[in-house]
DNA sequence: TGTACATCAGTGAACGCGCGTTCACTGATGTAC
DNA sequence: TGTACATCAGTGAACGCGCGTTCACTGATGTAC
């Protein structure tokens, strides 16, 4: 790796990992080709080997770019607050806001947790990643939490991961499910309130 | 089809999703090619364009084949009731049970899952095998409830979905993080009986 | 039960295709003077 | 600023490979008498 990269790497760069993103969430990681990412990107295929070394390193690339715009989005609506709401809740609504956007995103990294689960470098490296999203939103759960005056009997950090792993269950339901009617998530939402408050004594 | 299959069909046949479901499980349904299932079934390509007309086909062959092994077991469990937990807990604790076994099952029904998600026909078919498994599982949760006294505000359909996605997001995050200190399934665990009695209305 | 024929199930060679990866190359970019 | 050279980034042809699918075939199974 060169100290200072020249001009035309990083729009290089950049037209890949665009062009990369589409794809994953169009066809799928394991679906798309490189032939099919460079191509997009209207380069050819040495220009990928020339910038990464595989698909997986790609996709790293764009988990931490995610990571940090969903970071900076429940960043920012946490702070902008009106605080009636249940702070769990309050995560879990704002999770749940990305959704729409979220679909898409949620297919593509699934599929690379399952291939990860295979490869255990893989995994090793992709835990790397997921670390940075999860330390990112216990943060700023506890803090919520906190100023709610709850003094919760867990850690944030598993309060968190508890959201994460209720609301990608939900997700992946919605998948296959398209029809509404029996959509579990509204009885989550309304669950949740009851769940933080038997986890926490109330400070006063 | 012929009204009687020979004898070496069902053999065949056999041999074939028992192959599928092995290789599946440690590779994934993506990286299996039918090559690969026929030479560990000890029989030619042929053999399998005989039988199936794609992965697809076979894959939800075995999709049913685990939905009735899963609720025999789970029916089986609940009919030799021990009754003094929670019934949704309960439910939480059988699809716990099979853990070990259902890790890899997971994987395969999830790469699975995304798949469909790309491709209507296939999220129809799926939806429809998926059915079999809610139905069955809403069924038996309805029953425990009544027997322990709960009259729930919600349909147990809904509830056994949401039983099912935190279930599964948590075995999604377990997928990669195996380290167990931060697991959040005992919290999970802990907070269901909270969440069923928040739901419904004790019956005296 | 035994034989003769019909049908069926699995064989395996052949096909066309797109893939990941390499590498000698050339034109673009950077640097020293 | 301008020139001459060095390095770097992206090109595109080439490679070997395994894939899904087809199909003329043959041996196994089923049936009629």
């Amino acid at each position: 790796m060169p100290k200072s990269p020249t001009k035309r790497r990083p729009a290089t760069v950049a037209a890949l990992t665009e062009s990369a993103l589409t794809l994953f969430a169009e066809r799928g990681f394991h679906a798309t080709s490189i032939s099919d990412i460079v191509q997009r990107a209207g380069l050819t295929r040495g220009a990928f080997y020339s910038n990464f070394r595989d698909k997986e390193e790609l996709f790293l690339a764009l988990y931490d770019a995610h990571t940090d715009r969903l970071l900076a989005e429940v960043r920012q609506q946490v702070e902008s607050r009106t605080d009636d709401t249940d702070p769990v809740a309050r995560l879990f609504d704002l999770l749940a806001t990305h959704d729409a956007q979220e679909r898409s995103w949620f297919l593509v990294s699934m599929e690379f947790t399952l291939h990860a689960a295979r490869h255990p470098e893989i995994a090793r490296a992709l835990a790397v990643h997921e670390e940075r999203l999860n330390t990112g939103l216990a943060e700023l759960l506890g803090h919520c939490l906190r100023s709610a005056g709850h003094t919760p009997d867990v850690s944030p950090t598993a309060l968190a991961r508890l959201v994460v792993a209720l609301y990608e269950g939900l997700t992946a339901m919605r998948v296959t499910h398209t029809t509404q009617d029996t959509d579990p998530a509204p009885l989550a939402r309304r669950a949740l309130p009851h769940l933080v408050r038997a986890l926490s004594t109330p400070q006063d």
